[in-house]
DNA sequence: TATTTTTGTTGACATAGTCTACTATTGGAC
DNA sequence: GTCCAATAGTAGACTATGTCAACAAAAATA
C-alpha cells in the first residue's frame, strides 16, 4: 500500500498526525465503524476528536481513497481496499463482516438496470448468511440452524 | 393485495386499529421511513406512537410480510413488495429510490458466494446512481454530468 | 363479560452523526 | 527560520433515529 503521507500529498490535502493515524487505522482495521476507527487512532496518537475522525473519513472516501459500506442495521464501515469490484458477506448472527470477490465480471449485475432511465454509476451488493463460526455454534448448541433476521447491533471485524 | 386484517389474523396476531394502519401506509408509500409511516398513519387514523410504529414495522418485517431496505447514509426504509427478486436504484442527488427487477434469474449472485464457508440466505444489491429528473437538471444546469459521491440525507420517495 | 395476554403509550435513554465557533497546525512566501 | 493565510482539529451543543422499561389500554378467549 501506498505511503500515507504521500497518498495526502497525491491529493494536495495537508498532512497532519489525525489524519495519517487514521488511513493507517482504516488498513488495520477493515470493515471498522468510525468509533473503532477513533479508538484504534487513539491507541497510537493518544487523542483525536469524534469530529477529526468523521471529517478525515468523509475526505478520504469522497477522493475515493477509502470505501464506505453501510449494512442494514449497522452504522457505517470504512475499508481501504478500493478499485475493484469486490462485494460484502455479512453474519447475520455475530456480525463478521468478510469480503467477497466477485466471481461474474467486471460490472455483473449492471445490466440488470437498465431501462430504468437511471444512470448508474455503481453496484453494491451485500450478502446476508451465517459465518462458519456461528454455524458450528448453532449445530452444537441448538440443533438445526435458524436464521435471525432482526437487525444486528454490534459488529465484529474481519 | 391480500385484506390487512386477514393478513394479521393469518399470522395469528392481534389486530388492532395502529397494524393495519401501518400496514396501509407501507402499501400507499414504498420505501419511506419509519417516521414517514407514522406521519402517514397520524394522517389517517390521528394518532400513533413512534413505539408502535417500529414495533408493528419490525413485526412485519419479521413475519416477512413487509421489506426492509437500509441504503448507505440513509435511515430504514420498508417497502411491501416481497417475495420476488427486486432489487433498488437510488439516486445519488434527490435520494428518490426506485425498484429494479432482477433480470440475471432467481439467485443472480449468490453463487459469487460460494467459497467463503458462510452460508448465505440473501443477495442484497442497491444501484446507484442519477434519475432522469436529476440528470434533466444537471445537464440543463452544469453541463457534463457530476456525480455526487457525498451522503444522502434526505429521501423522496418512488 | 371477566380474565388473560398482547399491544400501545409515554418518557427516559442510547447511539451515530452534524454544526458551529474557536483554537491550533500546516504549507508556502519571504 | 519566521510570518501569514489557509486549512484542520477541538469541544460541546444539537439532531435524528432508534431502544428500553413501566404502566395503561385494548384484543382474544373462555
Amino acid at each position: 500500500m501506498t505511503d500515507p503521507s504521500a497518498l495526502l500529498r497525491e491529493h494536495g490535502t495537508p498532512i497532519t498526525a489525525q489524519r495519517l493515524a487514521v488511513i493507517r487505522a482504516v488498513g488495520r482495521r477493515p470493515h471498522a465503524t468510525a468509533d473503532i476507527i477513533a479508538e484504534e487512532v487513539r491507541g497510537e496518537i493518544g487523542t483525536i476528536s469524534r469530529q477529526a475522525v468523521y471529517n478525515t473519513l468523509g475526505m478520504l472516501a469522497e477522493k475515493g481513497l477509502i470505501r464506505r459500506i453501510q449494512p442494514a442495521g449497522s452504522s457505517v464501515l470504512y475499508e481501504n481496499r478500493v478499485g475493484d469490484n469486490h462485494h460484502h458477506v455479512i453474519c447475520r448472527v455475530c456480525g463478521l463482516t468478510a469480503d467477497i470477490d466477485c466471481a461474474i465480471g467486471v460490472a455483473p449485475c449492471m445490466n440488470a438496470a437498465n431501462g430504468s432511465g437511471f444512470l448508474i454509476d455503481e453496484a453494491e451488493v451485500i450478502y446476508w448468511g451465517t459465518c462458519p463460526k456461528c454455524l458450528q455454534d448453532q449445530r452444537s448448541v441448538t440443533g438445526p440452524i435458524h436464521i435471525h433476521h432482526s437487525p444486528i447491533r454490534h459488529h465484529a471485524q474481519a
